[in-house]
DNA sequence: TCCAAATAGGATCGGTATGTCCACTATAAA
DNA sequence: TTTATAGTGGACATACCGATCCTATTTGGA
């Protein structure tokens, strides 16, 4: 299938239910049940988002995971590079390794204006309008406050 | 990866060595050594190809595979929709399953017109054109004969 | 008729993405 | 210090693609 993985769809899922508006902490496990996401996966998923700089984790009790910066901060490309890498949109349209030195397939002129057109989309859309537009707002993002500062001790679960 | 599948890509490489400009008929394994595609797996994609009408295969002996139009009608989406499917190109980015009636992600509005883009050119780029890039060609497709009449008898191996 | 040689198709295997489960580690409250 | 509870990470199961191998079927010629 040409699209991008499952994951990165359980990712948006998941970050959406996380509300963004402010960095609250939450647990995994609520955010799997709120999302849909299989609770016993998300895990894994978060762990790239992590990894890529998208969320921020704290062990142990009244631990947690929360945005690492503003919804709006947060582009679908950011997502989409935390979970299937840096480079997962390849330089030839049948896969890296078909066009080597020697062939040049015709697709390729117009495969590198595609995949940079389709960069910029997913850079442009944030994780902000994301949650606007699952929400059924047409507006956009309202402002929101500075994130890491706000809730350095809040703790949004019982 | 956001690609079209390897078998894509080997279904060019084989189709591309079968000469295109006449409709002589190969033997798979005659193909296989000359694209690199793997013998063993090359009658799996050019069964692929021949029920979705880009070759016609005869069996038994004296048989072979051979095009069942001429290069200049065989596009790649003709090519990449009889190995991957006629709905390789989703409705959501995110893959079918992602925006369902509810959900409505940001992503749809560009991705129909991306999806239509990537659907046109692969329209456009014929069999032909590719095996004129493979050769270095600049001009693109010198006129072939008809084909189906050309070679009813003709077989190109001994 | 019988055989040679081609494609067709099923069984099987390895690799990657997807899931599940369980033990480990970190953290803060009791 | 103890303990509860969060994420971390490895082992394992499952599904699909890529790939190989073997057998069946078809076809034309000896």
């Amino acid at each position: 299938m040409f699209s991008l993985s499952q994951s990165v769809g359980y990712a948006l899922r998941a970050l959406v239910c996380m509300e963004g508006q402010d960095c609250r902490t939450h647990y995994t496990r609520d955010i799997a049940a709120c999302s849909g996401v299989p609770a016993a996966y998300l895990p894994k998923v978060f762990k790239k988002l992590a990894d890529g700089g998208v969320l921020e984790a704290k062990r142990g009790r009244t631990g947690g995971t929360r945005l690492s910066r503003p919804a709006e901060a947060v582009s679908l490309l950011d997502i989409a590079e935390a979970v299937e890498g840096k480079d997962f949109l390849p330089d030839c349209l049948l896969g890296d390794g078909f066009c080597d030195g020697s062939r040049q397939c015709p697709c390729r002129s117009f495969w590198q204006a595609e995949r940079e057109r389709i960069r910029s989309e997913l850079k442009r859309i944030s994780l902000a309008g994301l949650i606007a537009a699952e929400r059924g707002d047409q507006g956009g993002s309202e402002s929101t406050g500075t994130c890491r500062e706000a809730n350095a001790k809040t703790i949004s679960n019982p």
